[in-house]
DNA sequence: TAATAACATTCACTAATAAGAAACGATCGA
DNA sequence: TCGATCGTTTCTTATTAGTGAATGTTATTA
């Protein structure tokens, strides 16, 4: 915990972790930033020579983790296959697909369902509204959790010592000026939330984008996740965005906590 | 390809691949199959020492691969992240996604997106109508070709030799005793579709489900996948299963078509 | 409560193997 | 036709992945 960490690009540990499979980690991150590159490009870009990547593309290659069109490599479908059967296993999954399609119905807004791993918030689900389709929250997403709204509506029903070691290792990234960059206007954030049963987001992931969220508690009392409710700011703003939306989303998710109590 | 081939466990190609990289996937694929499982368990089923394979897994963590409660190891979000994002990139994504949607509200049934990659039909998008969820095809769940009704559609524009490719190398495996086992059958079944422009699948997958699909071309003249939709056998027969159901595809499926030319 | 068992994790060593350099072959453009 | 570029294969060596034993931790049973 003190001299070295596993930061983004998927550095090394020390000796506890594979040095192999972490290279393979990392020509996976660059197919999907490239999406799609060829094997001098990978091998320039990992510092690894032609021989190796090759080698490690035709082993992902047979995990099906890894397609080849002519001499072009992209990623494949198996990581949508593990994504979604993973994705599948959460609780109460059926219910919360079912609730989220009559949020984004009833709001005409893009609804999501979030839920937290690790100190990150990933967007499981996602539906479209009549309005369309808004926001940059593709499905399997993963934000810096205080940042968006069902992030941050998560956080408030976490201990604050959870809060505080989520702080320490992931710190407080900004994506705009309205990030919330500092602990104490965090914590302070939460306690807002707690108060009026909702949190915001007032563009403090995207321009133009404002969102309200409200957290899904299990039947045991731990949160489950997040649904929220995002558009663009002429659309979310004054007595819409902080009473109108607000007041369905909690609608909704009472329903789906009563739903989940009972199965 | 005469001697060895990579069967669905990921068994060694030869000198040509990772050993330590398909070991892992070994893992992965029991943490799958296990949804979650502890060290000595997944040490006993891939036969690695303990230690080895707490190596993988804490490598896969740091990769966010994989996740960790107490004493359980379990497959991470990550996967969803990169399949999301492989998804997103197929050719017309969006418009094909509202499409689905249509299909799914004017039909009442369950429908699909389905795509092939190398020789397996995987399923990308999903709808529910409103007669509730049926069939078995999750979101990125893989298919052997000849099995579903999409499958069988895309296969039907696909020229000869590529199709002797596929049998050859994965078989005609069963999964239920309507499932074609024969290829001359096979053969025979391409052409009737080919014919009258729609493919059936009549309990080849699943007791008591049949489906409907349509091959969707893309401006290129090359298949892009294929729209299904499926449905219990007391629902799809008679008229609806062999003219309403293929007329509505059809339909969906050329606007869809004439979209993406215009994009 | 103590003793034991089962398990996860760490450590140090060695055999297995992953990575690199170079050769080969194929493709493309001048 | 030649040259250049790139993907793939081969061969060798240094790296490192895997092992078994040691350590630490938690749960179980007497």
């Amino acid at each position: 915990m003190e001299d070295s960490q596993t930061d983004g690009t998927g550095a090394s540990v020390d000796g506890r972790t594979l040095k192999s499979l972490e290279r393979s980690f990392g020509i996976i991150t660059e197919l999907k930033e490239r999406e799609g590159a060829r094997v001098t490009e990978l091998a320039d870009a990992t510092g690894l020579s032609k021989s190796s990547v090759h080698k490690h593309l035709t082993t992902l290659r047979a995990g099906d983790f890894v397609t080849k069109n002519g001499d072009e490599y992209r990623l494949g479908l198996r990581f949508l296959d593990l994504g979604a059967h993973v994705r599948s296993q959460i609780e109460g999954n059926t219910l919360v697909q079912e609730k989220l399609r009559e949020l984004a119905r009833e709001s005409g807004e893009t609804a999501q369902f979030t839920v937290r791993e690790h100190g990150r918030a990933v967007v499981l689900y996602r539906e479209a509204g009549s309005h369309g389709v808004f926001s940059k929250g593709r499905v399997g997403k993963r934000f810096h959790i205080h940042q968006p709204a069902a992030g941050k509506a998560i956080l408030a029903e976490l201990p604050r010592e959870t809060v505080d070691d989520i702080v320490e290792t992931y710190g407080l990234p900004d994506a705009t000026e309205n990030t919330i960059a500092d602990e104490d206007e965090l914590f302070a954030e939460l306690e807002r939330i707690r108060e009026r049963g909702f949190a915001l987001n007032e563009e403090e992931t995207t321009k133009g984008l404002r969102a309200v969220a409200v957290p899904i508690m299990n039947p045991d009392d731990y949160v489950l996740g997040a649904f929220a409710v995002a558009g663009p700011t002429h659309r979310m703003k004054g007595e819409r965005l902080e009473e109108d939306v607000p007041e369905l989303l909690h609608r909704i998710v009472n329903e789906l906590e009563l739903n989940l109590a009972h199965s």
